[in-house]
Order: C-alpha cells, then sequence, then structure tokens
RNA sequence: CGAAGCGUGGCUCAGUUUGGUAGAGCGCUGCGUUCGGGACGCAGAGGUCGCAAGUUCAAAUCUUGUCGCUUCGACCA
C-alpha cells in the first residue's frame, strides 16, 4: 500500500485534531474502544479498555490515600430531601442538578429522596452520631462510588449523568487540622496526576465564584489538554465548621468542652480518563503513560506462520512479565500492518515486532507509541532494555506535556492584550486582579475565560486589576475550561 | 434549557428533492494464498429504513407527534 493511501485509511479513522479537536476526541474514545453509548440517555457504557484505565487510577490513588491513613467505606445512594437541605449553600448549589426518587414500589414516598449528587451530607449526617470525643478524630473517611448530577448535555467521561469518583470525607478537631488534610490532598492528586498519568498541573486555589457549594475553601490541580483549554482534575475542600454547625457534629474536647469538628472533602472522577486522552492523545489515536497503561507492551510477530517465531515471541512476553511488565502477544490472524495501526489507536506503550530476520539476528525491534523511534534490541537482554525503555517514555511523555503547559501560559498587565490572548491563543493567562467577582462575571462574558485558580506559587505581574484596573488583591490564572 | 445537524445490516454512509421489488464500502463467517505500516481471491450470512399515528392502490421517501444521538451556547467535576 502506498503512503498516501495508508495516510487516507488514517485521516478516515481518526479526525485530524487540528482540524477538529471536539470530534478527534469522540473519535479516539469510540476507536480506542473506551467507551459506548448506551440505551440510558447521557449515561455511558465504559467498556474493559476505558475501565482497565479507571482501575488502574483506583489501584494506585487508593494506596495513595491509605498510606496518609483513609479508611474506606460506603454511604447510601439515597439522600432524604430533608438531609440535603440542612446546609443552605450546599443545597443551593446543587438543586438544579439532582435526581429525584418519589415513589417506591407502587407507593409515592412520604419524602422524597435524590440520588447522590455527592455525599457531604450523608458523611455528616453520620459522624454526627460517630463522633463523640477528641479521641474519635480525625475521621479520615473515603468512598469509591457513582455520583448522578442531571446534566443537560454530556460527552464521554468529560461530563454524564452518572460518573465513577472517590469522595474523601474528614473530620478534625481544629481548623488547623483540616486546612492542614485540605492541602495535603490536593498535593497527593497533583503528585499522582503528574508522577502516574505524565500529566503536569497548575496547584492553586479557587475564587469564591468557583469554589464548591458550602465550602470555606476550595483547592485545584488544573491540566491542560492539547487545545489549551483547561480541565480540572481534582479538588479538595475545606469546609471549615460550617456544616459541623448545620449538622450538629460535635465532640468533647480535652478540658471537657464540646466543640464542632472541622471538615475537608476532596474528589477525583473518571473524568481524569478524558485529560490523558487530551493531553497524550495524537492523530493516530491515544497514547498512555505506561504507568497507567493496562497493557504496557504489544508483542508483534510477523510471518508468524514461520517455525520458531510464535515460540520466541512467547518467550519474549513470559520473560517480560518475570520482570512484572503488562504484556500481550498479538497473535492473531490479521496482518502486521493491521496490528500496529491497531495497538497505536488503542494507546500502547511500547511495541515489540519480532520476525524470521529478527531471530536470526538475535534480536527484536522496538517502536514508542509517543514518538515513534524504532530501535532494535538483543534478545538476550530484552526485558532490561524494555523496562529502561518504559520509563523513558513516562518521563518524555510528562516533559513533552510540561513544555506545551509551560508554553502556553501567557501574561497580561491590562485589558486589551489581557482579550487578544485569551481570543487568538490557546492556554492560559496570568493577570492580576482585585478580588471582585464583578470582575470576573465581566471576565467571562467578554471573553469566555474563567478564572482557574489562583495558583500556590503566587506572582507579582502589576497593582491593578487587569479588568477593572483598582488595587490588584492576587494574581490569577485564566483560562477557558470543559 | 436555547440553536443547528443527524437517525437506513455490526460500522460509515448512498437512496428521500420527484412515493413504485432496500444498496455500497468496511466489518463478520468458511476455505485457500499471504504477512517488516491497516493484504488478496472465492463462497456466504446479515436490515419490519429510531418509534408511533396519518395520507395513499403503494411510504426509507410526504404529514404530524415522539424518542435518541452529535456539535455549539448557558449550567456544571
Amino acid at each position: 500500500m502506498s503512503k498516501t493511501d495508508q495516510d487516507k485509511k488514517l485521516v478516515e479513522a481518526i479526525t485530524s485534531m487540528d482540524e477538529d479537536f471536539a470530534q478527534w476526541y469522540t473519535d479516539v474514545v469510540k476507536k480506542a474502544e473506551l467507551v459506548d453509548y448506551s440505551g440510558v440517555k447521557g449515561c455511558m457504557v465504559i467498556k474493559p479498555a476505558g475501565y482497565a484505565l479507571w482501575e488502574n487510577v483506583q489501584k494506585e490513588l487508593d494506596a495513595r490515600f491509605k498510606a496518609t491513613g483513609v479508611l474506606n467505606v460506603y454511604m447510601p445512594l439515597f439522600i432524604p430531601e430533608s438531609l440535603l437541605q440542612k446546609e443552605k449553600d450546599h443545597v443551593e448549589g446543587f438543586a438544579p442538578e439532582v435526581a429525584w426518587v418519589t415513589q417506591g414500589g407502587l407507593e409515592p414516598l412520604e419524602e422524597r429522596m435524590c440520588v447522590r449528587p455527592t455525599s457531604e451530607t450523608l458523611f455528616c449526617d453520620f459522624y454526627a452520631r460517630d463522633i463523640q470525643s477528641y479521641r474519635d478524630l480525625p475521621r479520615l473517611y473515603n468512598q469509591w462510588c457513582s455520583v448522578v448530577r442531571w446534566e443537560k448535555t454530556t460527552r464521554p467521561f468529560l461530563r454524564s449523568r452518572e460518573f465513577l469518583w472517590q469522595e474523601g470525607h474528614t473530620a478534625h478537631g481544629d481548623a488547623a487540622g483540616a486546612q492542614e488534610r485540605t492541602i495535603l490532598m490536593l498535593n497527593v492528586y497533583g503528585d499522582f496526576v503528574e508522577e502516574f498519568l505524565a500529566i503536569p498541573v497548575v496547584r492553586g486555589q479557587k475564587t469564591d465564584k468557583e469554589k464548591f457549594a458550602g465550602a470555606l475553601e476550595t483547592y485545584t490541580i488544573e491540566a491542560m489538554m492539547h487545545d489549551g483549554k483547561a480541565l480540572q482534575s481534582g479538588t479538595s475542600h475545606n469546609f471549615g465548621d460550617g456544616f459541623a454547625r448545620a449538622f450538629g457534629i460535635q465532640f468533647t474536647d480535652k478540658d471537657n468542652t464540646l466543640k464542632h469538628v472541622h471538615q475537608t472533602s476532596w474528589g477525583l472522577s473518571t473524568r481524569i480518563i478524558g485529560a490523558i486522552i487530551m493531553v497524550h492523545g495524537d492523530d493516530s489515536g491515544l497514547v498512555l503513560p505506561p504507568r497507567v497503561a493496562p497493557t504496557q507492551v504489544v508483542v508483534v510477530p510477523i510471518q508468524q506462520k514461520k517455525e520458531g517465531v510464535l515460540e520466541e515471541a512467547a518467550r519474549i512476553k513470559d520473560a517480560l512479565e518475570r520482570k512484572g511488565i503488562r504484556v500481550k502477544l498479538d497473535d492473531t490472524d490479521k496482518s502486521p500492518g493491521w496490528k500496529f495501526a491497531e495497538h497505536e489507536m488503542r494507546g500502547v506503550p511500547l511495541r515489540v515486532e519480532l520476525g524470521p530476520k529478527d531471530i536470526a539476528a538475535g534480536q527484536a525491534m522496538l517502536v514508542r507509541r509517543d514518538d515513534h523511534a524504532k530501535s532494535a534490541a538483543g534478545l538476550d537482554c530484552l526485558a532490561d532494555t524494555v523496562a529502561g525503555l518504559l520509563e523513558d517514555i513516562q518521563k518524555d511523555m510528562f516533559d513533552r506535556a510540561r513544555a506545551h503547559l509551560e508554553s502556553h501560559i501567557y501574561e497580561a498587565t491590562d485589558w486589551g492584550t489581557f482579550s487578544n490572548l485569551v481570543a487568538d491563543r490557546p492556554g492560559f493567562v496570568k493577570a492580576m486582579w482585585c478580588g471582585s467577582a464583578l470582575c470576573e462575571e465581566k471576565i467571562k462574558e467578554e471573553t469566555g475565560a474563567t478564572s482557574r485558580c489562583i495558583p500556590f506559587e503566587a506572582g507579582h505581574l502589576s497593582d491593578t486589576c487587569v479588568c477593572c484596573g483598582k488595587k490588584a488583591q492576587k494574581m490569577v490564572i485564566w483560562g477557558k475550561a470543559y
């Protein structure tokens, strides 16, 4: 097949990302068989390739939670209306998007119940009974579950009516304990996403306008997608004692006085899979970082019916498995070219090609998914070479994503520059802000950008707000978001 | 919830304007030849045209309703 024909075929399979990023995303999600649409409006079927990603995310993140003392629990799916209503800001924030159960069996319910959009109220209701003494604190609980939010429009992984996530809920004896935990968990997310998913993030605090309903402070990790748009990839909230007062969560302290607990919550959802796709993917499809990839290496035999080829390929598979590498041998009767394209589409980080010529030369060909680099490697120490290469790929993918992030963050000190940057340059814009929600509102209306966060690495660009010109309080990172 | 587009074998779509025996490519099944970037031949299987009502001798095609999907906007993780 000619080069032109080959290009044509690939273009037919996946829309070019520069041509139409939204369509590219949908194509990749479908072609890599991560999800399928379901008969349930706004809900997706997560297929084995997609769910395997989530399982790897769960496994790693769960271990990191537990290393900080967190224990897993499970809360009910339903929340009675009266419970949801106990904290005013919280119910106002979620009311527009909750689904209600009004009937049980054949009888209407006396009190309707919503399907949890998040479980703060359930944890609070539980903690009010569960916590008595300072000896019970801190409570560090987490649950893996799905939640329901009645979204109007949906996209695979990025927004669906039901999605999988984890939500951690902690209670502490004082404000400092809650604040410390809030930041700790934000950094657990940040480190996990950077180290495991090779996605660089900006860590910072949300403005009042963008913070969680009922929270004192919300912290976030913001990732930049290939198209320059932001994806809020994990959040950590400090509730202070607001929920504790609304729900009556009190404990007896060492000094024999009753005190309210201080709480936090933090969550990360299957949306992160959307980030993996949109940060690392290319026109051939998905590109998975080795640490999260369900299959890290695929062995493709060439002329597999020739004597000895499949046997040698199986030996390679065994050797890699002994090294702890997740490897598949593709011995289906498809042509090699078909297999190359297929496994690239699915994002397998490294391909091992093995044919009669290689065997004669005592080598195999290694082809990286991320940069398509091809090299020969001796069969005698192949497992070591592959293990090293997987580490290189993980590191290079992170470095590449970080270079993309850093080269797409701009600075503006006046309105003209700011609005032009937002309009013309995909990416984030750093600018000073007076602290007023009115300016945030105006910026959103006129440019489409929202405040992503006030980064921990504070900066000072000028003394005046980029929007109103009044005295600036903070430097904010602005951008268009998913 | 506003705007636009689309529903025809598993997938991508043609056919709808002008009503008249349901098509193509890919995929799938079997056999054979192939195999270093989506191979080829031969033989097959597979569709009440999203659903419902209406007009008509006759509806994938016209009318009305309804459901679903995609993209954009508002809302949101």
